[in-house]
This record gives structure tokens, sequence and C-alpha cells, in this order.
DNA sequence: GGCAATTAGTTTCATATGAAACTATCTCCT
DNA sequence: AGGAGATAGTTTCATATGAAACTAATTGCC
């Protein structure tokens, strides 16, 4: 027996997950980078950029690239900006010479000493809406979603 | 007694959840436009407006905003390309000659009886990585988080 | 050695984006 | 009625973005 309906599809946006993560992550993004974009006349590129040589000094580009998970030519017009403005310093590698090391100058390492509170403080307010328990639920959903996004 | 360390801060962006969030969100909608953008010819945006008219037809262009956080530019040029490609039918308002009533047409329709099974179809292998119960808390804990980035 | 194929990073170019200004319509108040 | 806001939606303009072409340096192969 024919059933009229059975091909309508309900395509909720209010109830669709990958809807939802990109609007709760478009917020979250946006309430960090109010905290430092004014003040620090920082994009959210650059301020990813020194949060992982903040870390990780005489990375290259291309380190930087694959640990943010930004493409090349973000990171270089990021990382081109940062070293005009004296906040990251670029010296051409000893061994290869198509590779730049890159690392924090003095002024780079006091945002990223200024930020880098800031945004862990912003994450724990975030986390505060969760228990303990929801909080290492989310902790291995998180993993298992990305890893499984990756071989979709 | 003094302590050197006290004040270096690690933000390690592989355990940062607001970075976290941003890359898994990122690789799911592209996941996800990888199965309508060329073969549709059909941007996101585009096809979030077709999305909610899909579901509710006759939304007005600053409805269609609410419902899918996008702003009012993006959707006012969305509509208008969906418009000249025939997938959306736009009409003025009877009592209100400033709201223009939006509603897919036949060629519209398609798309969403296409793209919308293909879509839930993604969501469901992406959630596949999770137990049921994880899924429950995915739920409640998206609820949460987006609460409290709310009023952050 | 020297030339083809790789790789790191930059630049170009065409398109996407959002804030602010604008147009058209409507509502409220007197 | 009519004029001061308010509201829906569009356009403009300056900036951001990413794919593809490019440059420079390195590696591998004959």
């Amino acid at each position: 027996m024919p059933n009229d309906t059975a091909d309508i599809v309900d395509l909720d946006l209010a109830h669709f997950v990958p809807y939802r993560l990109s609007v709760l992550s478009n917020r979250v993004s946006s309430a960090i980078a109010r905290t430092y974009s004014e003040r620090f006349d920082l994009t959210i590129p650059e301020w990813r950029c020194i949060a992982v040589l903040g870390g990780a000094p005489g990375l290259s580009a291309g380190d930087v690239a694959l640990r943010t998970a930004m493409d090349k030519v973000q990171v270089s017009r990021a990382v081109a900006r940062l070293v005009e403005n004296k906040r990251v310093q670029r010296t051409v590698d000893v061994d290869d010479g198509r590779v730049a090391r890159l690392s924090l100058t003095a002024k780079g390492r006091a945002i990223y000493d200024d930020v880098a509170p800031l945004a862990l403080e912003l994450e724990a307010k975030l986390l505060e809406a969760l228990s303990p328990a929801e909080r290492g639920s989310l902790d291995k959903i998180m993993a298992k979603l990305n890893a499984q996004a990756g071989h979709l």
C-alpha cells in the first residue's frame, strides 16, 4: 500500500547537529575575539599564530598551518602582518633556505601573556554551564566526532 | 615565597574547547557542502535558505535570517540569487509592502527533496561514532553551551 | 655536475563578506 | 491629515578570503 508521505523529509535546522555546531562555534569564537581584537588590533588568524608560537617557538609557517588548521595563505598573511608589527620574528632556517623559523618577540610574548589567560578564563566560564561529568563527555564526544568527520 | 613560574600560562590549542569546536564545525560543514555545492551550484547561505523555506514556506527574509542565524545582508544576497535562478519565489506581502514572502518553486523544492536526505544521512553517519547515551549527552551539552555562550 | 620534480612560502585575482548608508514602506502621535 | 521615527530589505564600499599561479630553494636521479 503506497504512502504519500513516505518521501517527505524534515530537515529542521534547529535540531540539525551540523548546524547547531556551526552556530555554537561562531558564537564562542566571536566572544573570544571580542576580548582581544580591538584592544590589541589582532585578527583571529593572527591570534592563533601567536597562540601556537607562544607554546612552541621555532615552528615554520607550515607547522603553524598544521597546528592551527588554517591554510598556508592565511598563515602567510597573518605572519606577514605580525612581523610588520614586530610581534613575531622570522629567521631563515640554517639547513633549508625555504623554511622560515618563527618565534614571538618580547612584544608578541607580552600579548600572549595578556590574552591567553583571558581566553582560558572565557573557556572556563563557558564550561561552567556543564557538570564535571558532562565536561568529560564533551571531551570524548568531540574526539570521536572529529575522527568520524575526518573520514566521512 | 615567590614562584617564578606562577604566571606562565599554557594555552594548548589542541585541548582548547573553543578551538576544537571551530575545527570540528568547519570539517562537518565542508563535508556537507561538498554534497551539494558543485552538483547544484549552491552556496552555503543559499542552501540554508532553501532548508528553512522547505520546512516553512511563506517566511519573510527577516524570518529566514533569524532561523538560520545569518545576517540580513547574507540572506538578501542568497535570496536574490535564488530568485534569479527560479528556485525561490518572492511575493510582496498583502498587508505590509516592505515585507517579501518567500517560498520554494518546484525547482527549489526538487533541490530540497534531493539535498535534505543527503544532509540527514551525513548527520546520521557522523553520529554513528557515538553511543545512544552520548548522543543524548551531546544534545543536552550543546543546548547548555549555546545558552551560556549567549550571555557570556 | 645538472636538470626534473618537490616543497615552502608569497602573490595575484576573482569572489565573499559585513558594516554602514540608503530606499521604501509603515506606525505612531498630535 | 501629516511628519517623526521605526522597520524590511538592498546597495555600496572597503576588507577578507581561497584557489591557482608564481618564486625560490631543495632533493633525487641520470
